[in-house]
DNA sequence: GCCTTGTGCTTGATCGATTCAGTAACTCCA
DNA sequence: TGGAGTTACTGAATCGATCAAGCACAAGGC
């Protein structure tokens, strides 16, 4: 009872391989008549048509494109700004036939390797860090186009980024605008499994997430431009296995409760900045009249919080389109940036006096 | 410079395909020192491993699961509940080293149904209405284990569902027991591109989703139990291809301006829920002082609006999880059915009198 | 009546691997 | 020394299709 093969559907006919398969690929390539018997045939014996595995190694496609990703997927489904992100590029493919394989996550050297040596795909997204070790290499051994997102690095490759300096720049020259000089960073974590906790204004440690460390520098650039000491400004990186809201909640409550409490908190997105925004309102400290919060990403989060929220506006579905596009035009080896803007919601006023 | 293979490696190193072959999937069936050089032979000719698909042709298996949808992929990213489920299911193929392939959505008939034949995957999860015309027989052809998932259907088959009808109708029974007598439905869509709009108490009209028909059944047993007329009750379902809240925002006005206006609203949804709240707020009607509102799935959608929803709850992660391992198993032809429970929250109170 | 063009179908090679059934050499123990 | 058992490797068949080349026959042009 093995199922039938386009071979048994030739053989039931009385006709060639070749002919079942143009019945099904190139219909006018045959009478209409053998067609419909062909078809009749296949029916008759429960042959669905020619499978997919088969065609894709004759072919040398498949119709299915990798999407690279290196938390637990339960992760990007409970991240807003991946999950727009996401639903941009699959509507490009929804439309143009394509499907997104949702890898297992990329863990570290030879497994993640594996991971990308084994995907049946035409190309691969990639949406974190794989710049390093034998997770690149693997990448680049399977010869397929790919598109790096939200991670730059030199050299000759497809990459989609946004301009995170300037804007994480604008952020924190916001509220330095607003007159606030105690200052405090909430950050996204250094690198793939880094634990939380303060990062030295001297040396933040290394990181490996380029979003990280473009978002920091601008922070730092808008700072001193301000001719405030960097190195009196707390930054505070959450852990990478943890939901960031929560995260950012605990670490928030240790700086709210100093002594010279910031007055402005620069968070690198909406639900770290929602998470500051909580402890805020747990401690009876008055968003924004105690305490400014400005996010990043203008997910749905920064609206459906209170006060909704300050935050830097990326088109998340856009950036999403057009990596999906770039993918499907092969990839070619250049840099799209999207640039990022301020936008003023209620979460941010002027200083306290 | 076509890519290398299996047979340009095993001629450089001089030895057969199979040994090349053993050399990664059966280390130890040849000499540690051959295997090196083989390795090495791949690595200097830059080849990356065996090819995935012409594997997954001759074994048989392609490490791929297909997830079958009806809406624009992009839907599929707006909505907490599916977002969710599909989080859940995610999260144990992750585990077990298995590609989630989302596939582009299922147009009517035959497009469709090439989806399903074209989609090179080892077993699908359809969270919609695939049971009519060419859509069930593709799959069905393709005789590939499946899990349906929220579509009830005789037959031997896999199925994963909660218990919709005696979820409902505890939310309408809760109502009814704080008194409300002017109750009315805010609807899920009753079929694939259904348009919006009031669903007749006698004739609701043809309904697809048997999840929407399961919860009006359950609402029309609650009023009908507490003795009020069920043709009395205004139930309006939402269009099909519109964001649910805004949506139910939109119907929920007209509702709300009525002179005989509802006490208490039963959500299918807690979007809807949302969408409901949002009518009322906009026109100045205090929930829940004014206006009961209960929803359904309890996804963070209900703890984030104002006031907190009451709702219905389901364990949308623990089903997809179930449906993941389902799939894993086999898909034995069997039906899991979850219970809901009543969460109170605050957005419901007792009638106004 | 001969040459061209085209339609409708077939043959055999090929995509890139895995698997089954060996074989040759080498070890072990009686 | 001879048979059993092991180790290391090979050859040919196979997975299920697509594709390039080619063949037979009919229609059309001159």
């Amino acid at each position: 009872m093995t199922a039938p093969t386009l071979a048994d559907v030739a053989r039931a006919v009385g006709v060639s391989r070749t002919t079942v398969s143009n019945a099904y690929n190139r219909p006018n390539q045959l009478s209409p008549g053998l067609r419909d018997r062909i078809l009749a045939a296949a029916e008759e014996l429960g042959y669905g048509g020619p499978d997919p595995v088969a065609r894709g190694l004759r072919r040398g496609r498949t119709g299915m494109v990798g999407l690279v990703y290196d938390q637990p997927l339960s992760y990007l489904f409970t991240d807003p700004a991946i999950l727009m992100f996401v639903g941009g590029m699959a509507s490009v493919w929804d439309d143009a036939g394509t499907s997104l394989a949702l890898l297992p996550r990329l863990e570290a050297d030879d497994a993640g390797a594996s991971v990308l040596a084994n995907a049946a795909v035409d190309g691969f997204v990639s949406i974190c860090d794989v710049t390093d070790d034998a997770r690149l290499a693997a990448l680049v051994a399977r010869r397929l186009p790919f598109v790096m997102v939200d991670h730059r690095r030199s050299g000759a490759r497809c990459q989609v980024v946004i301009d995170d300096r300037g804007g994480s720049r604008a952020a924190a020259a916001h509220l330095l605008g607003l007159g606030h000089r105690r200052l405090a960073v909430v950050a996204l974590p250094r690198s793939p499994g880094a634990p939380g906790g303060t990062l030295g204004p001297a040396d933040p440690g290394p990181i490996r997430y380029t979003v990280m460390a473009d978002r920091l520098a601008g922070i730092r650039e808008a700072a001193e431009d301000a001719g405030l000491a960097w190195d009196g400004v707390p930054a505070l990186a959450v852990p990478d296995d943890q939901s960031p809201r929560e995260a950012a909640r605990e670490l928030a409550g240790n700086l709210l409760e100093r002594a010279d409490r910031p007055t402005g908190v620069v968070a690198m997105s909406d639900e770290l900045a929602a998470g500051v925004v909580d402890a805020a309102v747990a401690r009876g400290i008055e968003v924004p009249r105690q305490l400014s919060v400005v996010g990043f990403d203008d997910t749905p989060t920064a609206t459906s919080t209170a006060p909704p929220l300050t935050t830097i506006h990326q088109p998340l579905t856009a950036r999403g389109e057009t990596a999906a596009r770039l993918l499907l035009d092969g990839a070619p080896a250049k840099v799209v940036e999207f640039p990022t803007e301020l936008v003023v919601r209620c979460s941010t006023t002027r200083a306290p006096v």
